[in-house]
DNA sequence: CGGCATCCTCTTTGATACTG
DNA sequence: CAGTATCAAAGAGGATGCCG
């Protein structure tokens, strides 16, 4: 006997057997999870098991290790050791995982209309603000000096900085934001895309605190 | 005792429940087959039950009828009643479905490298060579007259059509093709999409009779 | 036939507990 | 921290039956 002691469970993905590119796509990435895994690496960059974990509340954690080793088999995601001052493992996004941002862009644009209202019981990331801010707008004012934004929604308080054509959202505390918006993620989405005006973003109990220019200058 | 006769079994989809754009889309779409019946009311237009099941091989019946359901509940599918000479049921997009088009459009993109090579074991649908003509070929010789190119590959002979600037893919037998195309789908594909020459191709087993000319009005 | 519903089996998922 | 192990519940797949 000369068994391997791997079993051969590995290739073991279910697939929908067809010769078509998008049926060939959703047998890599069309499993539950998958495109929120996905999602998580595009916007965080590398990161560890328990990172992904909490910025997908309600997955299994056999269920994430699974998909990250399938998606790793698929050349979707690499792993990474980190150097000494952590030493840990990261998971992150191969050059063909990064491919994938246009597949969640237009499922981002698409769900859009879908998220506009219920807030309700979803659960929400304040690092999620990333993908419909940068994906909707853009910094209208090239050329003007930097501005920063606080925004204190959710568990964690992100700067969203606009600059130089872009926007660029990440988590982190401001010295001397432009503009300090608090309260829920509907809200903070509402005033930034300007579906809500200032006011109405005040009257649902939205905080609003600066330099109001800044709204002006981000625009779809 | 008042009960209605229909079990509360409705909007039972299972949801990630995030306020994430892309987590409601995948909500909606995200289920298994779903996204495959989206691109074949996309490729066919209003289509009957069978003609869909026959282009979703492995299909189960039930997870057919349950997957339509949805969708229709959710507004990206709906019901038109066929008029007196068919009269049947056909199944059709919403136009909230037909905004489905650019994440088919992503997915095919992402997923045509995987496509490539292996024709393998899977299944195959001559229609669904509209898809990846459509997506990467254009007509570059718009103001040229109409020709057509006959495609035998699968079940059902095609017609591609170079008109205008654009291209047209349906079932079909024409009267005076200018191509005719005659082999697996891969090097059909192939061929069409510059990835292999007429020489290759016809080495490989494809049988390419008439006008080759065509061949070099369309292109990425 | 076309359009499902039912029944059954098998696989996948989700929740929780546990481990190096 | 980064997973594996276990197990009940939900979902998928296949066969077949029903009804207009």
């Amino acid at each position: 006997m000369y068994f391997s002691t791997t079993p051969a469970k590995l290739a073991n993905v279910r697939s929908y057997n067809e010769y078509c590119a998008v049926a060939q796509a959703l047998d890599v990435v069309g499993e539950r999870w998958s495109l929120l895994i996905v999602r998580e690496l595009l916007i965080r960059g590398p990161s560890r098991y328990t990172d992904l974990r909490s910025g997908l509340p309600g997955i299994a954690t056999n269920l994430l290790a699974e998909r990250l080793r399938e998606l790793e088999q698929a050349g979707v995601v690499k792993r990474v050791e980190a150097p000494p001052p952590v030493a840990t493992t990261l998971f992150d996004l191969t050059g063909r995982g990064r491919e994938l941002e246009p597949v969640l862009n237009a499922l981002g644009r698409w769900g859009g209309p879908l998220v506009q209202r219920p807030i309700g019981d979803n659960e929400f990331r304040s690092h999620w603000l990333a993908l419909p801010l940068g994906l909707h707008l853009k910094d209208r004012r090239p050329h003007s000096r930097a501005q920063t934004i606080q925004v204190r929604s959710g568990e964690e308080p992100m700067i969203v900085e606009v600059n130089g054509g872009r926007i660029n959202v990440r988590p982190g505390t401001a010295d001397q934001p432009d503009l300090v918006l608090s309260g829920v993620a509907s809200q903070v989405l509402g005033l930034m895309l300007h579906h809500l005006d200032v006011a109405e973003a005040r009257k649902r109990g939205l905080k609003v605190e600066g330099d109001l220019g800044v709204l002006n200058r981000v625009q779809p």
